[in-house]
DNA sequence: CCATAAAATGGTAGCGCTGCCAAAAAAACT
DNA sequence: AGTTTTTTTGGCAGCGCTACCATTTTATGG
């Protein structure tokens, strides 16, 4: 044992009896709610600070009704995507004093549903979780909860409570009509696990589907049943080109893996766009920085994370909120 | 509202009523602690299930002398650092039930200090920072706090209690002996903000007296005062050329940055590492990904967090752990 | 079959705080 | 000075659970 463990911590009666008035007065004080006298407040705040009183929430949060709570139950944390929702929550959660509280998925459905219910344990004031697809099991302990619950990051369903985010099909068809408006035949995709990360998946299937209904399926694809990565992204250009050596424009599940199929035509010479278009989504600002900025779509990350804490704040009644999206037409493809 | 909240969420004792046994009864199969029946377990089980019932993790705490929670207060979750550290830690807190709680400080030591106390009253089993430095006050509050404090990525100085990770002078000496090593003799830096990520600041420092060792002086520099990020590291380096044509190596603050320089080189038509030598610092997937893999250092970040996790598990006493690093002889330099 | 050990169970006092209510003190009116 | 009103204050019952102890039940042994 390092430091000085096991001491017992200052307790509010210790404060009150120090101060000499009641436990409730100091309660009020430490609140600032309801009302105390001037001379009061600062007797009490003398011994708080002479103690180092540090209020144990765990007992108050029991006491009272309500926690101050947030629980995030996300997918990954080494995708910037939910980093970017946990930045833009952070802020506005700590401006209403809420606590967050997370734990990571690793887009795997069953253990969103152990985590979920791990984090109903500590009731929570909300439950901020990724898109709109749960198992029966997670649904049915997030209706019985007595707590708000916010979908982020899609609006493609029907959301429980609260959902926060944009149309994943809505991009993907985007994409595929901007590539086809470009005058690009030859279309190929990379992707990454579709099962597991299902906002991907909404995107890559209404892709499709824009591009057949436009009379040019897609030509060739190439799937990995992993997380997605700047590796994976450059492999999986390799492989379908090796395959299909004809594509004239290659959709990419997100930027991360653009930027690997990037690197893979930089390394080999390929000319974008005019040899190969590429085209990403999320819009990271690493994407715009390279030698030519990529062609992709800008989510509203940080605005999801804000918007969904501060309607858990206001305690807002049950909505989808639609963000948008923006295309950005860069300069490979 | 949009569901149903505001009902009153199921008690153990009602479990208990339901299952016809006490409410100790109840706790013990519930946490698998002390001794009871096939039969009895299998009662309660059953009103478990048939009520729903989800465990006060609030009042368990507050009954039990220990939390389960843990507390990280880290500087960033948008540099990828941070979030490899917390999904090192995370597997492993959980496996242990333990519950990670977070907040960001941006690099901010006031912040820092403010959310170190907010995390307190939550009477953690630990707190989880980075590096050595922090706020008077701050240690003073560590230190009276009843809890194990861990000072992760960073071994240059004097723990609290418990530390890992590796050192950041000797990261900045071995890339400099690096350099010096390959014959560049006109070498210059691009970083970020070094007051605030101290970490940088030391490999910074450690970097230049290495050189100076060497009679090698740095030649320029170009340090923004603002977080790190690809773009900078592209304009840093744009800037740092232009006052300066005849470097012959640049040494980044980190990845990011290097990858900034990278790009902005790779605009520029200038050869690497002929005409300019690029050196890093993470080991980051992406620098090895990138047609020509970077130089750079890699830094244990995942285990850092796994072996944080691992003592606070085993409750082992106060130590420095320093997992130390790997250069990386990329092609960039 | 009784003595003794071991296993299973229930009762209950807190954990540290908040919320409610009643009491006391201070202020504002007659 | 005597009321009435308003402001401050303290007491105390929980919040839902765990830890401890006492008690009951079951198993073991001679």
């Amino acid at each position: 044992m390092g430091t000085s463990r096991n001491q017992t911590a200052v307790t509010l009666a210790q404060v009150a009896e120090a101060a000499g008035v009641g436990e409730s007065t100091v309660s009020r004080v430490l609140r600032n709610h309801g009302s105390y006298s001037g001379k009061t407040r600062d007797r009490v705040m003398t011994a708080v600070e002479r103690l180092g009183y540090v209020p144990n929430r765990i007992a108050g949060t029991l006491a009272s009704t309500g926690s101050r709570l947030v629980a995030f139950v996300i997918p990954s944390l080494s995708n910037i995507v939910f980093a970017d929702v946990l930045r833009g929550a952070g802020a506005t959660l700590e401006e209403h004093q809420f606590q967050a509280v997370f734990a990571v998925t690793d887009y795997d459905p069953a253990r969103e549903e152990a985590l979920v219910a791990s984090m109903l344990a500590w009731r929570p004031a909300a439950v901020m979780l990724a898109g709109y697809e749960h198992t029966e099991r997670t649904f049915k302990m997030l209706r019985a909860a007595n707590c708000r619950v916010v979908e982020m990051l899609d609006v493609d369903g029907t959301a429980l409570d609260l959902a926060v985010g944009f149309s994943n099909r809505a991009a993907g068809r985007a994409s595929a009509e901007f590539l086809l408006k470009r005058g690009y035949r030859r279309i190929g995709y990379v992707g990454h696990d579709l099962d597991r990360d299902t906002r991907a998946g909404k995107r890559y299937s209404s892709f499709c589907e824009t591009l057949s209904a436009n009379g040019v399926p897609l030509a060739d694809r190439e799937i990995y049943r992993e997380a997605s990565s700047v590796e994976r992204g450059r492999l999986g250009l390799d492989l379908l080109l090796a395959r299909t050596p004809d594509l004239d424009a290659v959709y990419f599940s997100n930027d991360d893996m653009a930027l690997g199929g990037y690197f893979h035509c930089l390394a080999l010479g390929i000319v974008i766009p005019s040899q190969l278009a590429i085209f990403g989504y999320n819009g990271l600002d690493l994407g715009q920085v390279m030698p030519q900025a990529l062609s992709t779509i800008r989510t509203p990350r940080v605005a999801t994370g804000q918007l969904a804490a501060k309607l858990i704040a206001d305690n807002a009644p049950s909505q989808v909120i639609d963000l948008g999206f923006e295309l950005i037409e860069g300069a490979t493809a």
